[in-house]
RNA sequence: GGUGGGAUAUCCAAGUGGCUAAAGGAAGCAGACUGUAAAUCUGUCGGGUUUUACCCUUCAAGCGUUCGAAUCGCUUUCCCACCA
């Protein structure tokens, strides 16, 4: 048995549906699904300590292979006794495998481009070299050095940082590529994950388990064959990658479709999603846990996350907006988190009006405590069987979003 | 008292005859952000309307030169420097 230290245990399932809780069992805890994953890209959380993290109750984070590669270098991690004792998090962590950034340094922009934008406004400049069958070359963004990423380079590399999840090695294609281009991508992208394995299989001491990763974009099709394939392999869990389409609404789409071809047994994990409705549309269709940088990103641009159904009407405020100048309520009465039981709206305000540093590490504390507690809202739903009532309330905004 | 240098929109600051409602900053106002090259980026930023267009007011104040002035001349006011 290849993942003889990990476990999947489905302990509730929606009656009527496809959402379900579990227990991801990993050599460094539990993770209670569904859950979120927090980015820590860089071997850390921006604006957030690692204990501060963990007061939230967050259950786990993850690191990017391809950023520690070039910084410290994965040999660094390993003298400093791997990721969880060098984070000073000994939870459970996931490692991406560098696959996005064939993504995001082949294009100026990443959002508007996975969204199908065609706006790259950004002053990113391109940085990825060369994709071949043998893998993808890249210009390092600190230094210019030439890197190469291979699938059995990425497995080797999170063999050394050490995470209990790790990803394997695919090609996340953008919006804008062509189905042709997608469908070759996508084979090629099997061919890697096969000698993701098959590297994985030389080194596994049993701390980490591999997940396979489902791309084919927006095509049905792609996507069938895609998640057949992860299925047919002795990957612990699948990730479902690559782009979701160019609108909220074909997001929505393309995982409720491709959740359906995916091996329901494994953990299913989709990348880079974390708006709430998405989550709770996710949760819907049997996804277990999620991982994305806008709960931490929009807290560092003066977004806080809310309630939608209450008094907001959205899914965060903009604490930079005038209105709050003297709002000296808490950003939410509800949440227990540092910032709301200690501070007002109007001091926030002030300390990102005045470009306090500790203005967006409240919004950071907020927000992670904020998705920390939607997960469990989520997990009591499915427990309670209030799932879709839950779901309704919490996603409305969409629904008329998608009536006007 | 004398000589020289200044006065530009909320602030700082370019501009020295027409392409100027006026570069560039900052502040202000708003928006975006979804496997993080993001504590970032974008828009807006004199007033008004029937807002892809037009009208009004504006470069200290007044008068003048000119077809045309933030830009040239004279006068006044205020600020700064140096000399008495």
């Amino acid at each position: 048995m290849a993942h003889e230290n990990f476990s999947f245990r489905k302990t509730h399932e929606c009656s009527g549906g496809r959402a379900r809780c579990g227990i991801l069992t990993t050599p460094h805890g539990k993770i209670h699904t569904p859950n979120f994953v927090f980015c820590g890209t860089k071997g850390a959380m921006k604006s957030i300590s690692t204990a501060d993290l963990r007061a939230t109750d967050a259950e786990v984070m993850l690191s990017n292979t391809y950023h520690m590669m070039l910084q410290p270098g994965a040999d660094m991690v390993v003298k400093n006794g791997g990721l969880h004792k060098m984070l000073g998090w000994e939870m459970p962590m996931l490692t991406d495998s560098g696959g996005f950034q064939i993504f995001s340094l082949g294009h100026g922009g990443v959002a508007n481009e996975i969204k199908g934008r065609r706006n790259f406004s950004h002053h990113c400049k391109r940085t990825l070299l060369e994709i071949t069958e043998e893998g993808a070359s890249f210009r390092s963004y600190i230094d210019g050095t030439k890197h190469m990423l291979t699938p059995e380079i990425s497995v080797q590399v999170q063999r050394k940082l050490g995470a209990d999840l790790i990803l394997a090695f695919d090609e996340c294609t953008p919006f804008h590529s062509s189905r042709d281009y997608t469908a070759r991508a996508m084979e090629r992208s099997h061919r890697w994950e096969l000698r993701s394995l098959d590297e994985f299989a030389k080194c596994n001491d049993g701390s980490q388990a591999l997940y396979g990763i489902v791309q084919g974009g927006i095509y049905e099709d792609l996507r069938k064959e895609s998640a057949n394939f992860v299925s047919q392999n002795d990957f612990f869990g699948q990730a479902i990658g690559g782009s979701l389409g160019g609108t909220k609404e074909q997001m929505h789409e393309i995982v409720a479709m491709v959740s359906k071809f995916v091996d329901c047994s494994r953990p299913t994990h989709l990348l880079g999603i974390g708006g709430i409705g998405d989550i709770w549309n996710g949760v819907k269709n049997g996804i277990d846990t999620f991982d994305c940088v806008h709960p931490t990103r929009l807290a560092r641009h003066g977004g806080a996350l809310c309630v939608p159904f209450l008094n907001t009407g959205g899914e965060f405020i903009n604490i930079n907006n005038a209105s709050f100048r003297g709002d000296i309520s808490p950003i939410d009465d509800n949440c227990d988190c540092y910032c709301c039981r200690n501070f007002s709206k109007s001091y926030i305000h002030h300390l990102f009006k005045a470009r306090e540093m500790l203005g967006g590490q409240l919004l950071t504390v907020h927000n992670v405590r904020f998705m920390v507690r939607l997960m469990a809202t989520i997990r009591r739903s499915i427990e309670n069987e209030t799932f879709i009532d839950e779901y309704r309330k919490w996603t409305a905004l969409n629904f008329k979003n998608c009536q006007n």
